[in-house]
DNA sequence: AAAAGTGCTTTGTTTTTCAAAGTTAATTAA
DNA sequence: TTAATTAACTTTGAAAAACAAAGCACTTTT
């Protein structure tokens, strides 16, 4: 049997990570503030989850301005997209007990 | 709509942690050496993620000697399988958008 | 007798997490 | 026009967690 654990992604051992990733993979673009809306979540502590998950290549920014307000929004990547499946799958079969 | 990771167990966010349980709720007991090998972890590693789960009382520990050797055993609760079955839950319907 | 295995605990470093405060720039309220 | 508020951070600092390495008590193997 293999290690089970080594085909999990550590980013996504966060709870946090994990809530914001199934978040946009279902929306396809999520202001900052809606996830810390959604998440709860201070603003310093949600910035830097972002910025990990930015770091990693699995989500882009876009800054716009809405009027002259600004906005903040987050898309996920394609790569971003497969390390969240690829993770949730390695999940599934660790689970499993494949 | 509600915060969707305030359902996840915040023990569960370790990998390692999560490889234990997976383990031990397809096989109802497993030794410290089985699981240190599968999990590959060094002793103390192990031992104190083990113990964090022990803590929770997640798993439980039985000491026996086979033969004049020692042999520690550990095996999931009822209150761990349901917390990590609920934790499951949690992230699928997280992951859903439920 | 020396080496190696079991199952830890202890120690100490590195990494991660998080809240709180500070910041820049715009917006609305008084 | 000054004050307060909002947005989206960055910085700071403290606390918690992760981890490897070493130590330990005991036993078996060589």
């Amino acid at each position: 049997m293999v290690n089970p654990i080594e085909a999990l992604n550590k980013i996504f051992d966060s709870r946090i990570r994990l809530g914001v990733m199934s978040i946009l993979i279902v929306n396809d673009s999520v202001s900052f503030n809606e996830l810390k809306q959604l998440l709860e979540l201070t603003d310093g502590n949600l910035a830097s989850h972002l910025n990990t998950l930015e770091q990693a290549d699995y989500l882009k920014v876009q800054k716009a301005f809405i009027g002259k307000k600004t906005n903040t929004t987050y898309f996920i990547t394609d790569l971003g997209k497969h390390a969240f499946k690829a993770h949730l799958d390695a999940l599934e079969k660790m689970i499993k007990g494949v």
